[in-house]
DNA sequence: CATGTCACG
DNA sequence: ACGTACGTGACATGA
């Protein structure tokens, strides 16, 4: 509607909405899936007047005869679906509250930051694109040398048979197939005693980035406004969270070196910056604030080093002596516990010992007895009612929480004690989102959204007004919740998204 | 379309 | 005995 110059005053209710705060998991919700859940009904299917594939039409290429039913019936099952969810959603604890003030002003902001879009630089992309192309070619020779005959390396099954029959190299780990695996940890395990496998790798990570973004995003570049429209969609993930497709902007590169290249092409127009502000270890503040344990809520209030603060109580040595290796091992449990850590997991991670894994879980949970609680009551919560919820009464229900078959059962309860801690940290990102947004407007400050991507929050800035902008988003941010932990804001500005960092 | 892999938080 | 850290989306291969 906005393309042609028509501006909506507003909307209520959304039955897609809906249905997702009702019940994130139970249903894809589309209006056809949601029709045939709650109204039992089939629905006109847009495949039926439109077509398919290549030769789907637009839908002003359909006749009135048939436009008009399938209209007409998309308004009347939305309609009558609002009169079956809405009054489950008043009746369910605090469901209509999550849908009133967190999904659905939420909606128009994220419609704003599709429309408005990114400024992405198309030259340097290019550039990049040449010179992984370059490196590429010189792995590939190698690589072939090695193997002694030319092969595809972009194939995981020719690989596998070089590796493991051709080279007889061990084999440390198999696909959910059954075939031999040669995915990066397996690949890096193998890198010390035998060439190949790091030639492979080298070349998956510039094929990845080449493939994926510096060949693929300047077609994205939609030339009506020169910039990137991705797609964020408010009801995919279970637990609150949001996605971004066409493209999805939310895996942008960042761990390496040659990957935040790709970042410095993400930019803002002349006379503007780019202004990113991330939640600082909001995952590990709300655990802290759910859990209520002293030691942890004490760290937060001293704004510590969360990881090395864990390693000297898990470790039992003084901050000072925290040794990189300790916090790396302290960083690992932390993230472990965030989402549902089994003592093999942590040991995989770490390449320790799952008897010392379970070692390093037992001392940290008798150094954080408020954390052990708070994981057992989730548990016992999730058997006992079928699901858990998120400091705002957002629901995730775990239909497998008493599967008798335990791997279904232990992934249940895996997501039960991870959903309340990112399902929380979604819903304060979005409040942050909508004063965010309602700042903007009613201040008529030159700045906008841009992008979202879990604890970030990318805004375009003129230039002159960075700073101010910079102090006002902090406040909106940190007062998006109130938790026993405070939250935390890191700001960059910069002329690019890497430089913003 | 399934599979394996890998980019992000 | 079994498979195992949570949540996503996109790509290339190969059937």
């Amino acid at each position: 509607m906005s393309n042609y110059g028509i501006t909506l005053a507003g909307m209520r209710y959304d039955s897609m909405l809906e249905s997702y705060v009702l019940n994130s998991t139970a249903t894809r919700h589309d209006l056809d899936s949601v029709a045939r859940k709650y109204l039992g009904e089939e629905t006109i299917h847009y495949e039926d007047v439109a077509g398919k594939g290549v030769k789907q039409l637009r839908f002003d290429e359909v006749s009135i005869d048939q436009a008009a039913p399938y209209a007409a019936e998309d308004a009347d099952v939305t309609l009558r679906l609002h009169g079956t969810l809405w009054p489950q959603l008043q009746s369910t604890g605090r469901l209509a509250e999550v849908y009133e003030t967190i999904e659905q002003p939420l909606l128009p902001v994220l419609g704003r930051m599709e429309e408005r879009g990114v400024l992405v630089d198309a030259n340097l992309l290019g550039e990049l694109s040449a010179e992984f192309a370059e490196k590429m070619a010189a792995v590939e020779i190698e690589a072939h040398q090695v193997a002694g005959h030319p092969f595809n390396l972009s194939s995981p099954k020719q690989l596998q048979e070089i590796l493991f029959e051709e080279l007889k190299l061990p084999i440390i780990r198999k696909t959910p197939k059954g075939q031999p695996s040669t995915a990066e940890d397996v690949l890096a395990e193998l890198a010390p005693d035998y060439a190949l496998p790091q030639l492979i790798l080298d070349f998956r990570s510039l094929s990845k980035l080449k493939s994926t973004y510096t060949d693929k995003l300047p077609n994205q570049i939609f030339a009506k406004t020169g910039r990137i429209h991705t797609s964020y969609h408010q009801a995919v993930a279970a637990t609150g969270r949001l996605s971004s497709s066409d493209p999805n902007l939310q895996n942008i590169p960042i761990r390496t070196q040659e990957g935040r290249r790709i970042r410095q092409a993400f930019t803002a127009p002349d006379d503007f910056v780019l202004l990113a502000a991330d939640y600082s270890q909001i995952e590990l503040r709300i655990m802290a604030h759910i859990s209520g344990d002293k030691g942890l809520l004490t760290a937060f209030a001293d704004d510590r080093d969360i990881h090395q603060a864990t390693a000297a109580e898990v470790f039992d040595v003084a901050l000072d002596d925290v040794t990189s290796d300790l916090r790396r091992s302290a960083k690992a449990i932390n993230f472990g516990l965030i989402y549902g850590m089994s003592a093999f997991g942590l040991a995989r991670q770490l390449g320790i010992s799952r008897a010392q894994a379970q070692d390093y879980v037992n001392l940290y949970f008798a150094r954080y007895p408020g954390v052990k609680a708070y994981m057992d009551a989730t548990r016992a919560q999730a058997q006992e009612k079928g699901y858990v919820e998120t400091v705002f009464g957002r629901r995730l229900y775990l239909p497998e929480i008493n599967a008798r078959q335990a791997p279904r059962r232990q992934y249940a309860e895996r997501s039960a004690i991870n959903a309340p801690m990112q399902g929380t940290a979604a819903d304060i990102i979005k409040k942050a989102m909508i004063a965010v947004d309602t700042w903007l407007q009613e201040e008529k400050v030159d700045a906008r959204l841009i992008m979202q991507v879990h604890d970030e929050l990318v805004l375009e800035v003129r230039r002159d007004q960075a700073d101010q902008v910079k102090a006002r988003i902090i406040e909106l941010m940190n007062g998006a919740a109130h938790l026993e932990a405070p939250l935390k804001v890191d700001v960059g500005v910069g002329n690019n998204w890497d430089e913003a960092h």
